[in-house]
RNA sequence: GGCGGGUUGGCGGAGAGGUUACGCAGCGGAUUGCAAAUCCGUGAAGACCGGUUCGAUUCCGGUACCCGCCUCCA
């Protein structure tokens, strides 16, 4: 059995993984709120996360792991963009334009990550079908004392919470002291945070005890979780951001309302992905989207293989020079691996570098030892160990133009120079092609052409 | 203000208390009509100041700078 060790952010500890059922191993990831594009950021934890499922896959097999990742669709930002397309003429009701809305965005982030290799998840609740299970949750914590209901809304009693800021590291008291936050004059305290809050009728509401209204953002995760993994269950991980204050209230409402479960037993937490050395956010403007990039001809397996070169708990910065470089990377295994099998099973020194806190850039290192013993097998298996060199991905390496006349002609032209020993006429048909982004490849072998990142078949020789 | 993370060679980026990370770029060579690609070889590092140690880039303390969370965010 293969040793895993996580670094877990409650403990702050690297820790050996020990299942609670090795026969059903159970993973919660938090995912997007499906109100527009995935952002590169989005897609850090999908692809760190997919990796950990296939190592927990390989060490327990592939039908003993659950893996979940929910779809965010109740928020505030759907209801604006829906409200927008309602003012600017669309037909339907609210509801339903706020159901278009989401439908719509779950069909692209599915689109987005599939290119990237991410591996859909066993699970992918929406929110807006489990609002009685939140409503029942709620109810839970009321009658224990931990939540209590005020002018339509509900809150939770963070003082009910002896544990309350353990995963972040903080104290109520020093929050309160830091002074940003939220002051509602429903709150008992001004940590306090909203499970239920009222829905006017310009907002979509459910029925509940406290009137119509809708749940607040945390209480989805600890509900969903507990319906499809359980009171207690092994990993729940996110973004960093999501440390404070999202996790920290999921873990204040799972415990509260499941006394006796543990909830989640390791927290992983990715670091942020920058841009230019700043954190890719919305309100900083500095983002972009997955499709952006894919939209710009940079294949979904060079942006994996970039967000798996930096150990997912260490910032990151996307940069252009890292995907070409990871491009150039993935042609030539690519080349090296065609036609061949993988090895039976992956290299024990990728598996290893996977096993210590999914240390990516460690098996990488490991992947290109391999690729420099001509190891081709290897390095096949390797690779998908990681989710890289999979057919699924591989489109991008054989989807060009169809070069295959210029390449005859150019052979042809190579041949007569060779005999006569006036090269210009090759010269000049490898210039007009190197103008048109081809890469051009002469060897004793013959010519091959490669269209690169420039190309463009307008420049073409005729 | 409170809390957390980081600082490694020209660039990117890991592990390990003592032995080559690795990749890209550079340099030398092989190959090539010339290039490219490929192959072989190679120089180069760990913010600063202390401490522990026979020995620290690696552990501990401090300083500086950078980043993040505390507000929608992965």
């Amino acid at each position: 059995m293969v040793e895993i060790r996580l670094t877990n952010t409650r403990t702050r500890r690297k820790e050996l993984f020990r299942p609670i059922d090795a026969q059903n191993v159970r993973l919660y990831l938090c995912g997007p709120t499906v109100y527009d594009r995935a952002h590169l950021g989005n897609a850090r934890p999908v692809v760190v996360i997919d990796v950990l499922v296939r190592l927990l896959r390989h060490a327990y097999g592939t039908d003993h792991v659950t893996y979940v990742r929910n779809f965010t669709d109740v928020d505030d930002k759907i209801n604006a963009t829906a409200l927008a397309r309602k003012e600017a003429g669309a037909p339907g009701t609210l509801e339903e334009l706020i159901r278009e809305r989401t439908h719509e965005t779950i069909g692209w982030y599915h689109a987005d990550m599939d290119a990237l290799g991410a591996l859909r998840p066993d699970h992918e609740p929406r929110a807006t079908d489990y609002i009685g299970e939140m409503v029942l949750m709620i109810e839970t914590l009321i009658k224990g004392g931990h939540a209590y209901a005020r002018d339509g809304h509900v809150l939770f009693r963070v003082r009910s919470f002896a544990d309350y800021g353990q995963l972040s590291g903080r104290s109520v008291d020093d929050m309160i002291a830091g002074a940003r936050v939220e002051v509602a004059p429903f709150k008992e305290d001004p940590m306090d945070f909203v499970l239920w809050k009222p829905s006017d009728d310009d907002l979509p509401g459910w029925d509940s005890p406290w009137g119509r209204g809708r749940p607040g953002w945390h209480i989805e995760c600890s509900a969903m979780s507990y319906e499809l993994l359980g009171e207690s269950f092994d990993i729940h991980a996110g973004g960093i951001d999501l440390q404070f204050p999202h996790h920290e209230n999921e873990i204040a409402q799972s415990c509260c309302a499941h006394p006796h479960g543990d909830f989640a037993r390791v927290w992983l937490h990715n670091e942020m992905l920058q841009v230019e050395g700043r954190k890719m956010s919305k309100s900083l403007g500095n983002f972009f989207t997955v499709r952006d990039l894919l939209d710009q001809s940079i294949p979904g397996e060079v942006i994996r293989f970039v967000l798996l070169s930096t150990h997912y708990r260490k910032p990151m910065d996307w940069t252009a020079e890292k995907a070409r470089e990871a491009e150039a990377v993935l042609r030539r295994w690519r080349g090296l691996v065609a036609g061949i099998d993988p090895a039976p099973s992956p290299a024990p020194a990728v598996i290893a570098a996977l096993a210590d806190d999914l240390n990516t850039a460690g098996a990488i290192a490991a992947l290109h030892e391999l690729a420099g013993r001509g190891d081709g097998p290897g390095l096949l298996a390797g690779a998908q160990m990681l989710g890289l060199l999979t057919d699924e991905l591989g489109d991008w390496i054989t989807s060009g133009p169809d070069l295959s006349d210029l390449a005859e002609r150019m052979t042809a032209l190579r041949a007569e120079a060779k005999a006569s020993k006036d090269f210009s006429a090759v010269d000049a048909l490898k210039q007009s092609l190197i103008a048109a982004g081809v890469e051009v490849r002469m060897g004793p072998l013959g010519v091959e052409l490669l269209p690169g990142p420039d190309f463009d078949a307008a420049k073409l020789p005729q």
